[in-house]
RNA sequence: UCGGGAGUAGCUCAGUGGCAGAGCGUUCGACUGUUAAUCGAAUGGUCGUAGGUUCGACCCCUACCUCCCGAGCCA
């Protein structure tokens, strides 16, 4: 039968629904507005693939079963055009996905102004980030970022379970929060300065005497000039922040909001790791918990011995030397450790002398702090870093003149440990960092929706 | 900032000291089951920028710009 009623009249007569609802009507007549991803034709037979952000889908236009207006329509539909589609939908073994739609009628919503710019076909990086506008609207981000949304809520929804509060820290700050000069300056009317925030962690830490248990949640900034997979100039960071607590439950706490997030984003996110060709399998110990927990000093061992033994993962290159006790462990060290184990593990009791003024010192070891950070394995590199904060005000004062830093600037810091002073900890989560490790994707400018990093301001 | 790599059609790339190439995209045509369809035709260029060498430079040299990968630093 032949239907020559336009679509919008059509669409007043049958439901509209999402393609994410479409199982749920089959065998019914339903009205869609959605967006033409691809299209192949086929003579009298149209394949449209159509997206609404819910989902995808595909649509069948046989010239046969509408006029010909409508097939002329669908013929001359071009890529991203919006389009309303009224159409039967129907379980169909051959269509991707099972479900298909039959079109009844369908209208474009606009006409499009040139050529779509991103085609189905291969697009160096580059390309893809200055139209990231438009790539938002292909299957890749659709599913990392979807992941993104899951992950922000599995936070939220963990630390109101576990009775923290969300805390809000300012974004401008007066002063560095760490001995780091790599601060973003801003101009206060040309009177003063100030700078964008690196961290909320020490307004955290009033926050927590005053609550409890809060966590920050929002965008930091960081004007390292970095140029790595793993390092954005704005990314968000989660902090949360325990008074009274202690260096053993804020380990204890770190694992078990990170294998929170992990069994969330598998039991929410299966349709977007598949899509993203992620080996889920690579996830089950982190889910489960039972992180490794090593010291800085048993971690150097793992690392000298898998340097001697050639036993290298494979980003990593041949030439790595191994850590002498009092440095830093280097991006290639971090790998190693990771991927010594098949679920994240904990470094914890760095040297103090290379750890942040405020770190708690080991009372088993004075040159130790108490400190960890968590290292997500496949080469992920460190996901958190935490510490139990010095909570004696002696020694507090002692560190922040030692560091050279500006005394007047952390009296009210210090004022957290004049009144009511008591051990406490916290760490910082990079959520860019987690959702890539969660995707398997290599690189975390596509954790978020519009990066920016030291060669990438725009869009 | 340092080390390595790249810049040629809208996109992804090949190319040679002597006429600028392919695939895809786009447009038109054929096709009732395509999954990045297939077939036929059409369409497409400041060879990153500026100098230099040369009879002649996309190619060789110099400088600069941009991007990618890695390091440092970090989450």
């Amino acid at each position: 039968m032949t239907n020559e009623a336009p679509a919008t009249e059509l669409s007043a007569t049958f439901p509209a629904v999402t393609i994410a609802q479409l199982g749920q009507h089959l065998g019914q007549t339903v009205t869609l507005t959605a967006w033409l991803t691809d299209k192949s034709g086929k003579g009298k037979l149209q394949f449209l693939k159509l997206r609404d952000g819910s989902g995808f889908v595909q649509a069948t236009v046989f010239r046969g079963d509408v006029s010909g207006d409508v097939f002329e329509a669908a013929r001359r539909l071009s890529q991203e055009q919006s389009v309303q589609v009224v159409g039967e939908v129907k379980a169909d073994e051959r269509a991707p996905g099972g479900v298909e739609l039959g079109v009844r009628s369908l209208s474009p919503v606009s006409e499009p102004v040139g050529e779509y710019p991103i085609t189905p076909k291969e697009h160096g990086i580059e390309f893809l980030m200055d139209h990231r506008h438009l790539w938002l609207r292909h299957r890749r981000p659709w599913a990392i970022l979807r992941v993104r949304d899951c992950v922000q809520r599995a936070i939220q929804d963990f630390f109101h379970e576990q009775g923290f509060i969300r805390f809000d820290a300012p974004f401008f700050t007066p002063n560095a929060a760490e001995d780091s000069t790599e601060l973003f300056e801003i101009d206060l009317f040309g009177e003063d300065k100030a700078y964008l925030s690196q961290t909320g962690q020490l307004h955290a830490e009033a926050g927590a005497l005053a609550f409890g248990r809060v966590y920050t949640f929002g965008p930091t900034f960081r004007a390292e000039k970095s140029k790595t997979r793993r390092h954005l100039l704005e990314f968000w960071m989660i902090e949360p922040e325990v008074a009274p607590s202690s260096h053993a439950q804020n380990m204890d706490l770190q694992e078990a909001f990170v294998s929170f997030l992990v069994r969330r984003v598998l039991a929410e996110c299966g349709e977007e790791l598949k899509l993203l060709g992620r080996d889920v399998s690579k996830l089950a110990g982190a889910a489960e918990g039972n992180y490794p927990r090593v010291s800085y000093t048993d971690a150097l061992e793992i690392i000298r011995a898998h340097i001697e033994s050639g036993n290298l993962p494979p980003n990593v290159q041949p030439d790595v030397q191994p850590v002498e006790w009092g440095d830093d462990l280097g991006a290639p060290h971090e790998t190693i450790v990771g991927s010594h184990f098949d679920r994240p593990v904990m470094i914890e009791k760095y040297p103090a002398a290379i750890k942040a003024f405020y770190m708690q010192p080991d009372p088993a070891d004075a040159r130790l702090a108490l400190c960890d950070d968590m290292i997500a394995p496949e080469g992920y590199g460190e996901i958190i870093g935490g510490s139990e904060r010095i909570h004696d005000y002696a020694l507090l004062k002692e560190r922040i003149e030692a560091q050279g830093l500006p005394l007047d600037a952390f009296e009210w810091y210090l004022d957290l440990r004049r009144y009511g002073s008591v051990p406490h900890a916290g760490f910082g989560m990079g959520l860019e960092r987690v959702i890539a490790w969660l995707c398997g994707i290599d690189h975390i400018r596509e954790a978020i929706p519009f990066p920016r990093m030291l060669t990438r301001m725009a869009p």
